[in-house]
Order: structure tokens, then C-alpha cells, then sequence
DNA sequence: TTGACTCCCATAATTTCCCATGATAACCCA
DNA sequence: TGGGTTATCATGGGAAATTATGGGAGTCAA
């Protein structure tokens, strides 16, 4: 089991703790030590969030392009200086940084939204309504829906 | 045999736990661990279920995918996000999340429906009505039928 | 000292492990 | 072919492990 899957919601206590959920925790520890990054997500409030094998792919996909291109520089500064590295204690719990919390909008509850590679960390009211927008727009191109989904997915 | 086929209805114990039939578990263990998915029918009050492989299928075309695109990231946040990855015990058994059950009407006991390379779960009432009403349908379309078996059968 | 964080322990609910049983199905050998 | 033995399966339940959650105490830096 690789993906990140599925949707949970849990508290955040007094501590400003929140509990990473455990199908999550064994995906990130393929090794010992667990590396969760978090980031702002630019098009939501929300939060972004996976593990550092994740980043260093992008980090493969940026090298490619020309060293010295705006686009390599607009990456880097951007995107890098943005990640917040995150420490689990020895329940699966962590701390989201302030300015990610409020970026997020998130007080004592929060939800993990599965989204294969990745995950994103949502106000719970908040993803409630977009997951109705995205499954709108979905059923609105049902086309593409059809032909990325259903073609040739045997084995 | 890679097919999900045939009917069986099993009961839910009161820990909530209900067997897999043993030819899916044997279907589904191609590896070691048998890895199962669950997510809620779009067209009707059932349940849909596959193996772990057939959604890293899926997966691999999402990924095809501009990752900054609005399908990417509509596909990853309404479909991920509902699918439910479920263990299963020694014996074969595991437990339905509770909105699912709620989601396919199911208390007590369930029926499994194959559908080739995936199946569905019921409630044994619904099943027994939408089965009537599926079987008039293909009477119906008798012709229609018949142009599909008779042209694409090559395995 | 204060505040922020980690370590450690505690707990209730849930899930899994492990063992057991009756029923059916598969196998084997005369 | 028949009849008995062995596997497998669905099901049940007690015990152990895991999970999400809460909080006290220690650590470190400002």
C-alpha cells in the first residue's frame, strides 16, 4: 500500500496536537524515522502534506529544467523555502504550524483528504463544499472522466 | 482464475466483521497481504469493491495528468478521497465502514455480486430487485447483447 | 521564569490475533 | 464407485494489540 487514501477527521487538542492517522503513518515509514512536509496549498485553504520522498521527486522534475530559467528560480523560491518539515511524537502526532493553521482555517478539528501521492489537510466545514464542487465538475465532463477511468483498466 | 463471478451472501457478527468469499481472497492475493478497496456505488445503494492493484492502475493514468491542472486535482480530491483501503483478519473477514453500510442499507448480512474484475456488496433485498429489474433490461436488449458477445470475444 | 515542545504514562474504544466448532467440500484408497 | 478421512470454510468469542486522545513532568531556549 503505497497511496494515500480515504477521509478522516480528528481533533486537535489543548497542545495544538493532531494525530496523523495510522494508515498514513505506515505508508510514510517505509524507513525508521517518519518525514511528513506541509506546505500551503496555493489554489485553497489548505494544507498540503506528504512525505519527503515526494518533495525529492519534484526536486528531480525542477533539475531538468534549464538552471538558470525564471521557471527554476520561481520553483525554488517559492516552493522550497515553503515546506515546512514536521516532526511526529511517538503517538503519531504533530503540530501544525500557526501560519498553516490559519491559512487553513483549521481550530480543533481538522480532515485528511486522501489524494493518492499526497494528502491535503482541510477545515472540515470546508471541505465539505469542495468536495461537492469537485464531483460537480467531474460529472460535468464525463467524457474525460470515462476515457482516463475506465479504458483499459484491467490487468 | 482472475474473475470475480458468482453470488454469496454472508452474515455480519456482531463485532461487525463479515467474511470475504474464499475465491475473491484467492483472487486477491497475489501477493502476500491481501489488500482490498471499498467505495460507495455512484449509481446505486451498494457498495463497489476491487483489489489494491486496480486502483494503482488507476493511479498511474491520474498521473498522466498535469499535475497543476484542475482535473488532476479534482480527480485525486473526489475519488482518492473515497476510496477505503480494508484489511483484512487471518480468517479472511473484515469490517464494512459504517458509512458504507449506511450508504448500501446493510445490517445484518450482505450479499457478494461478482463483476469480473471487480465486485459489488448488497443488501440481499436490493440486490434481489435490482437483479429482476437488470435481467428485463437485457431481455429487452436481446439484439444488442448478442452484437457484443458475438463480435469482441477474444480474450 | 515563562513558554513551547517532547517524553512518558494512562484510558476507552476499536480492531486484530488466536483458538475453536460445525458444516461442507475435496481427497484418497480399497 | 463408494465411503471414510482430511481440508477448507464460515462463524463465534476471549485475549491481546492498536488507535485516538488526554494530561503530567521534564527539557531546552529565550
Amino acid at each position: 500500500m503505497k497511496l494515500f487514501l480515504s477521509t478522516y477527521s480528528f481533533k486537535i487538542d489543548k497542545k495544538g496536537r493532531i494525530s496523523l492517522p495510522s494508515t498514513y503513518r505506515s505508508i510514510l515509514n517505509g524507513k525508521q524515522k517518519i518525514e511528513l512536509i506541509l506546505f500551503k496549498s496555493f489554489k485553497y485553504p489548505s494544507i498540503e502534506a506528504c512525505g519527503y520522498h515526494y518533495i525529492e521527486n519534484l526536486s528531480k522534475k525542477i533539475d531538468q529544467l534549464d538552471v538558470f530559467s525564471d521557471d527554476q528560480d520561481d520553483f525554488t523560491t517559492s516552493i522550497f523555502s515553503e515546506l515546512n518539515p514536521i516532526s511526529l511524537d511517538q503517538e503519531g502526532r504533530f503540530i501544525i504550524p500557526e501560519d498553516l493553521r490559519n491559512h487553513a482555517q483549521i481550530q480543533n478539528e481538522a480532515t485528511f483528504i486522501g489524494k493518492g501521492h499526497s494528502f491535503q489537510i482541510w477545515n472540515p466545514e470546508l471541505i465539505a463544499s469542495r468536495k461537492m464542487e469537485s464531483s460537480k465538475r467531474l460529472t460535468e465532463n464525463k467524457k474525460t472522466l470515462r476515457s482516463i477511468i475506465i479504458k483499459g483498466n484491467d490487468e
